[in-house]
DNA sequence: ATGAAAGCGCTAACAA
DNA sequence: TTGTTAGCGCTTTCAT
C-alpha cells in the first residue's frame, strides 16, 4: 500500500514526547497562543522544522469545525467573465490563507446541487456561487448552509428575497448608458442580442436598453430584441438572418462581446461599414474587444473586483464585524468604455 | 455564536440509535458495502434522508488517510490556456467524486512553495501543477509529496530528471510544423517572438523553429528572435521596432495569439498586406485567432485534453491500475490551424 | 505557563 | 450479517 521510503507522518506526540512537554502545549505553541512562553514557543517550532512536521488539517477541522476552505461554484471556468471572477477570488482567499475549491455546475441546476452537496460534506466555511441559468429562484439546494449558518454569497443573481448575500454590478444603469450613448449619437432602429436563458445580468442590461428606448419616446419593437446563446456564431448567424429583412437597424448592442464580434464579422463580409453604418456594441471588456476591427465599444465588467468584493465580504460575516450581517447586496459599478465601432461622427 | 435556528449535525450515531444498529452497520450501509442486508441498508438510507444526515468528510478524511480532493497550482487562472486546463480537470475530477482545490502562484516561485505546503497539509491525494515562469528545475518544494508517495504531476515542465510525472505537448514539433508551413509558403525571413521566461513550452517552439530553419539551410538571426511577456503589446512594440530597421521580415511566429493579434493590429495600422506582405502566425488557438483580420494561423494548444489525461493519469495512479508508476510522460499532439494570416497565394 | 483528558465523526480490525 | 472497540491528530475545557 506504501512505498518503502514513503514515511509515517510527525505528528504533535512526536514533538511533545522529544520535547517532554505535553501535546497540549505544543497544539498551543504551535497556533502562537500568548499563554505559552517565547522559550517554549521557540523550542517547539524548531522541533518541529527540524522533524519536518505538518499540521494535520483534518484533524484540526474535524476537531474545530473550521476549513478554512471556501466553496465556489461557477457555471463553467474557461470563459473570461468567470476566470477572472475565480481568480481573483483565489488570490483573496490565498491572502488570508484560505483555499479555493472551485466547481463547475456546467448550467445544469441538477450539477449546480450536486457540487453544492459536496462542498457542504466538505464542510466549506462558505459558498460563494455564480449561478447557472437554470437556476433562477431555486436555491433550496442551499438551504443545508443556511441552517447551519454557512455564509452563502450569490454572484449575478438578481433575487432579492432570498436570504444570501449578493453581489452584482448594476447592469440596468450600463445596458441604460450604452442605449443613451447609441442614441445620443443618433442612433433609432438600435437591436439588442441579449440571452435567451433568464439571468439576471442580461435581463439587466435589456431592462437598461428597453428603458433608455422608452424615455427617448422610441417604441420598442419586439423584433428589436434578438434572445440567442451569445456565442460568437450567433452574433454572425443574427445579422445574416436580419439582412434578410427589408429594414436594417443602425445599431446592435449585443450582451455579450463575443457575440458583437461575431456580429462584427459578419457585417464586414457584407460590406457594411462600422461604425459608419452601423455602430456595434458588446459587454464584458473581453480580450476580444480589443481585437475587432474597429475596437469594440463595450461594457467594463468589473469581475476582479466582484470576486474580491465576494470574499471580503465573506471573511467580514465569518469574523461578524459590524452589521456584516444585515447587508443584503453589494452593486459594483461597471461603466462604459467607448472604442470606434459606436464612434459615429 | 451559532444563530438560533442552526442545529447539530445529525452523526452515523443518531441513526445508529434511531435505528437500533451499530454505528459500524451504518458506516457499511453508507459505503455500500456488499456485506450488508439490502434490507437494512435501505432503512439506514431512508432514516439517513429523513433527519437530513450528512457525511462528515473531515471526520472519514481523518481516519481514512484520503481527502478526495485534487491540489492544482497553475500561474494564473485567467488565462484561456490555464482556464481551459483548470477546467477540464474539475470537470473530469467531479466525475469521479474528486474536488479540486485551486490555486494560483502568479508566476512567483515563493507563492507556489507556499501553495505546495497549503495543499499539503490538506492533504490532497494528488498535485497537479503549471509550474511558474521561474520554478525551472526547481522542485523542491514538491519533496514532501514524494516521501509521503503522493502523485504529483507536472504540465508543461520540460524537466525529465524529477520522479514526477509530465503531461505536455510536442511543442518542439508544433514549432517545427508551424516553421516549415511559413517556409514552404516561401517565407525565409521569419521572426520569432517568443517568451523571455524559461518556460519548456516556449523553448520548446524556438527549438523546433530553429531545427526547420536550419534544416532548410536558412541561418538563424540572432535578432529574428524576440523574446518579451508575449502580450499584445509586446506585439505591437514588436513591430513598431522592427519596422525601423532596414531589412523587414516576410513572416512573424509569435508564441502566444494575443501577441500575434497585436503583431497584426500594429501592422495594419502601417497599411501593410496580411498575408500578402507579410504572414502571420501565433500559438495557442485563443479566442482571439478567430477575431483577428485576417483570422490567424495558430497552434491548437489542447488544454481540455491535458487537464482530462492528468486527471485520469492520477486516477490511475491512485487505483495503482497496470504500471501507471511507470509512466514518466504524456505527450499530446497539438496540431496547426492554418487560417488566412499565412495563406500565402 | 503547562498538563490531563475528553472528545470531534468516522473507518477498520477483530469478534461473534 | 452485525457489533465492539480502538484509534486518526488535533483543540479545548478544567486542573494544577
Amino acid at each position: 500500500m506504501q512505498s518503502p521510503d514513503s514515511q509515517k507522518d510527525i505528528t504533535i506526540y512526536d514533538l511533545a514526547a522529544r520535547l517532554g512537554l505535553s501535546i497540549a502545549t505544543i497544539s498551543r505553541a504551535l497556533n502562537g497562543e500568548a499563554s505559552v512562553s517565547p522559550r517554549t514557543k521557540k523550542r517547539v517550532f524548531e522541533m518541529a522544522a527540524s522533524l519536518g512536521y505538518r499540521m494535520n488539517d483534518s484533524a484540526r477541522m474535524l476537531r474545530s469545525g473550521r476549513s478554512n476552505t471556501i466553496g465556489c461554484i461557477v457555471p463553467q471556468l474557461n470563459t473570461h467573465r468567470m476566470s477572472a471572477i475565480v481568480s481573483a477570488m483565489e488570490e483573496t482567499a490565498r491572502q488570508q490563507a484560505y483555499c479555493l475549491l472551485v466547481m463547475q455546475s456546467l448550467g445544469s441546476k441538477e450539477i449546480e446541487a450536486i457540487c453544492a452537496n459536496l462542498l457542504f460534506n466538505k464542510r466549506v466555511d462558505a459558498l460563494m456561487v455564480v449561478p447557472s441559468e437554470k437556476t433562477a429562484g431555486n436555491m433550496q439546494h442551499f438551504d443545508p448552509f443556511l441552517k447551519r449558518d454557512i455564509p452563502v454569497i450569490l454572484i449575478d443573481s438578481g433575487e432579492e428575497k432570498h436570504p444570501f448575500v449578493n453581489i452584482s454590478t448594476d447592469n440596468h444603469k450600463a445596458g441604460y448608458d450604452m442605449t443613451r450613448h447609441l442614441l445620443v449619437r443618433g442612433c433609432r432602429q438600435i437591436v439588442h442580442i441579449t440571452s435567451s436563458g433568464s439571468l439576471p445580468v442580461y435581463a439587466g442590461l435589456c431592462a437598461g436598453y428597453r428603458q433608455a428606448m422608452t424615455e427617448s419616446g422610441i417604441p420598442v419593437k419586439d423584433h428589436h430584441i434578438i434572445p440567442c446563446a451569445l456565442t460568437r456564431e450567433d452574433g454572425i448567424h443574427t445579422i445574416r438572418t436580419i439582412w434578410q429583412q427589408r429594414k436594417k437597424p443602425d445599431a446592435i448592442f449585443a450582451a455579450s462581446d463575443e457575440c458583437a464580434a461575431g456580429c462584427i464579422s459578419a457585417l464586414k463580409e457584407k460590406g457594411i461599414c462600422i461604425p459608419g453604418e452601423i455602430a456595434v456594441a458588446g459587454f464584458g471588456n473581453d480580450p476580444v474587444s480589443l481585437m475587432t476591427e474597429p475596437p469594440l465599444t463595450t461594457i467594463d465588467y468589473p469581475g476582479h473586483h466582484i470576486g474580491k468584493a465576494a470574499v471580503h465580504q465573506m471573511m467580514d460575516r465569518l469574523q461578524e464585524k459590524t452589521s456584516s450581517r444585515t447587508v443584503a447586496a453589494i452593486v459594483l459599478r461597471s461603466g462604459l468604455i467607448i472604442r470606434k465601432s459606436t464612434l459615429i461622427c
